[in-house]
DNA sequence: TATGAATGAGCTTTCATTCAT
DNA sequence: GATGAATGAAAGCTCATTCAT
């Protein structure tokens, strides 16, 4: 038999939760490649006959996990969106979505870093993460559109990927590599970037 | 004892550079976890004994290989500087400069590729990598600078750190996630953006 | 070819004794198995080519090294006995003897300690410290047989073996193992049990 | 199929016995280097991931099996102190413990000979060939102590130390030197030399 | 004769996954 | 369902020795 189990039960759900759980703090601490299906069963008091019903293999757990990640990480993005007038933006309101951005991976940094790690060597987690940034992309054209009169770009899907690429990597810099320079002064320069590149006048 | 051979001879150089071209391959083909020290000394002709005779360990090759690399990618980029007018800065010389960056790609993407999915999870390969960074950042300061009465930025360094992660970026998703988007579309937006960030009207 | 080279220059010896010098500065600092050819080589700024034309192997190198160094402890341990009266031997000859062995020691206790500890898993060292045994022993008896006539003792050969092991055991403890106890006293106490076993009364 | 039930831990310590035995054998026939772990696991028809998961490495094979074997050692030399009136020593009893000891080293002589090879060149063997020694010698201190008034000797620990240095070595030379004089023939002596060492008159 | 590049068998150890109990 | 003993391919690395130059 090599059929994975859906829980259905309280006490099967409390489990597969306790395996997440354990597999996230893992490998945030340890890293993805350092840290073994036994250490996180162990972890998670479950046998690792147990961790096999619950999960295919290793591969499928992180998939999983990394897909519940993203889902949390948008959602903390973009909660912020409710504070802006959307068919009004101006600067404070570009400066409060990329201040979003930089709260969002809050939620473990660690684990955002191992994963993204993965990315370009891995197409599986590649196709997630891609599937996260077309989420984030239409977000950000959404936001364009409804303030297109009072925009200067003419090429909207350019213009939002380029956005969208730009607070990514400056995010991760600021998160992923230590504080070499503070992080305030550079979500004021990425936000009178995006303001002069966006607003006319 | 543990020293690493230097050549001296002909023969010695050659072998290295045949152990260093295989490894280059199969790093960029099958990625730098998927590739094991045996298969690079087969397919470089060479006994698994001599590649530890020239490299203490896989992964010294690799950073040995990356430093190699990325100097060749700086040379690269900047190359086209000379045909910028430097203090005189407009929006052509701006676009030439991204163009250089996503041409300094074209050395092997796939190698760029494997050893930047390393940077967040290996602390030697990002120490690397920050160094590239850090030149490439005094680059754009040195640039700022010179066209400083030309400029509305105040906080160069900021500015400075910001650009060059958009340009990264930017370059990283046309060069490593396939051509969702015409790579001539993003560099318009791109300079559309940094120019409208950097000079004044 | 296979054979090695017996040196009859000058050069040729000066360069044979240098090998044999670094691996005897080697052997005792690193172990005999924590050193390999290529170390001893180089400190002796020689090519590995050259070492294996003066030593057919490694082990060989050994061989010789040891059959040389056992010599040497011999003759210091037996110079002394210039000082003692041979046929006419009382409790401070013996202990002038013990404290011979003692300072025999000196020589080199690690090279001593560690082909010691290759005594018991190799024929061939086993076969050296053997010969050395005997020609130990054999002294023994001649000083046994030398003052026949004042001693207890019937059968001289056990006799001479078990004096020859209980000081060579004290001396390894001694010498090999940190001092736990003063050394002046083990060699008095051990002194004290060679004299009344052998002499009467 | 295997029709025949074992429970879990009987087969866990089953397995765990095969390894150590197959080690014990292995170990005194070719000895310790000369033993990989694949031949262990090979020869207690176990896979080498089940070697290393009832052991951390050969290593501590090696340390778990020598602990194990010097308490049996040391029981057995001290049974046989049942039989002798303990403070009222004489040279029988004396002769008693030293055939003990003799007898004890048929447990393995060849485990024994090949660990105590290790003694002189491996820390760890020897912090537990020093423990084992110092629990002999305070046994031995023991019976000193116990006839003390009978005894000559001032000096208790040195004595003591002597005495199982002489014991130790002269058995070492009979049980893994082979027969080159006959072994009573050296109890003979080893007992009168520690005989007139102790006792007075 | 001297050199040192080259060899490759051999060793230890890890870990995702399976399956008998 | 639950368990955890067992598997074995696979990887990294060493080093005594040879032999082409």
């Amino acid at each position: 038999m090599n059929s994975v189990r859906t829980p259905r039960q309280h006490r099967s759900i409390q489990t597969k939760k306790r395996i997440i759980n354990s597999a996230f703090h893992l490998f945030a601490q340890k890293g993805i490649h350092g840290t073994n299906s036994k250490e996180i069963a162990e972890k998670a008091r479950v046998s690792i006959g147990s961790f096999y019903s619950y999960f295919k293999n290793k591969k499928s757990l992180l998939l999983e996990m990394l897909e519940d990640y993203l889902d949390r990480h948008f959602l903390a993005i973009w909660k912020s969106v409710e504070k802006i007038t959307v068919n009004e933006m101006g600067r404070d309101d570009i400066k409060l979505i990329i201040e979003g951005v930089f709260e969002a991976y809050g939620i473990s940094p660690e684990f955002h870093r191992q994963t993204h790690a993965l990315r370009y060597s891995d197409p599986d987690i590649n196709r997630i993460y891609e599937r996260e940034r077309s989420r984030e992309v239409t977000q950000i054209r959404y936001l364009l559109e409804s303030n297109k009169n009072r925009m200067r770009v003419s090429d909207q899907e350019a213009a939002a990927i380029i956005i969208h690429n730009a607070v990514e990597n400056v995010a991760h810099t600021a998160k992923f590599l230590g504080p070499k320079i503070d992080e305030k002064r550079l979500i004021e320069k990425l936000t009178d970037m995006i303001n002069s590149f966006l607003l006319k006048g």
